[in-house]
DNA sequence: AATCCCTTCAACCGCCGTCTC
DNA sequence: TGAGACGGCGGTTGAAGGGAT
């Protein structure tokens, strides 16, 4: 167990931490927080790690602003669920609750004061009542009942699998190290504000084109917008077995580590 | 150009449910 | 069956950025 204690590291990510936590989450799947957090020697919980991959991480996030449509859809599932926020999450696929919610307080505020404008302007005539945004809504709406929920017994949204892309994966593909090698190593390219990346888009992009390259394109584990879980053929257990890597000149991606992390990884099976 | 205000969003906190032993 | 560990969720906060003055 992570001990959350005084060294623990809080406030913002930085591209460094970013790396570890999408190496680990690759190599042990998205489950085990406090696990990877033990193991990536990174000095956060599991939780904030969760959050981290969750919120920001993942590949299938979107980025950018609510489409029309997807605004429409949150004040329909709103109606529906309340502030359910996971839950409505889960019908938008690439949005986090996180955002919904962040997107809705936004919005509820705009709101509250286009209501107040309009009630004050208004305020002569006392028939006058301001349906809210939702409740003209149908409830009962078609479009969402469709949607795909993803519920909990099965693989989450965000899942990348791990534990078990380790025993299918096991012993095939040798040669796709190169990628996160070279991605990290634009990470420290980038503390010197020379070819830097700036967003986690360009680091998926960079390694999913190094890794097209060698026909073997990293994904995630877990297609996000299909609900079945995909096993990857590109992340395996003897992914980084034969090259280091380095961040800001240091090998830290090596052999040790993942012996090493294979160790407690087995000890974690096991309990 | 400087300051203030507002908006956005990443991250933390605390609670609760589930799982494991 | 109960306790502890852990993950997930919703509420809240605060930093950063951008626009207005």
């Amino acid at each position: 167990m992570v001990q959350e204690d005084e060294t623990m590291r809080k406030g913002p990510w930085t591209e460094h931490e970013d790396y570890q936590l999408v190496f680990h989450v690759h190599m042990f799947g998205d489950r085990r927080w406090d696990f990877i957090a033990n193991v990536s020697g990174l000095k956060r919980t599991g939780k904030s790690c969760r959050l981290r991959w969750v919120n920001y991480l993942h590949p299938g996030l979107k980025r950018g602003k609510m489409a029309p449509h997807e605004e429409r859809l949150v004040l329909e599932l709103h109606s529906k669920f309340g502030n359910r926020w996971s839950k409505i999450a889960r019908k938008l696929p690439g949005r986090t609750d996180n955002e919904i919610k962040n997107y809705w307080r936004t919005h509820m505020r705009k709101k509250a004061q286009e209501k107040k404008r309009t009630t004050l302007s208004r305020s002569s005539s006392p028939s006058f009542s301001h349906s809210s945004s939702s409740s003209s809504i149908c409830t009962s709406n078609p479009t969402i009942d469709s949607m795909p929920m993803i519920e909990t017994k099965e693989r989450s949204f965000y899942d990348t699998g791990g534990v078990e892309m380790f025993s299918v994966m096991k012993g095939k593909n040798k040669n796709n190290n190169n990628s996160f090698k070279k991605a990290a190593t634009r990470v420290s390219d980038s503390s010197d504000g020379h070819e830097g990346y700036c967003s986690m888009d360009d680091i998926w992009k960079d390694i999913d084109l190094d890794l097209l390259e060698d026909d073997h394109s990293i994904k995630p584990v877990f297609d996000p917008y299909s609900e079945i879980a995909v096993p990857s053929l590109t992340w395996e257990y003897n992914y980084c077995s034969s090259t280091s890597w380095t961040f800001n000149g240091q090998e830290e991606f090596g052999k040790d580590m993942i012996s090493l992390t294979s160790q407690q990884f087995s000890a974690g099976l096991t309990d």
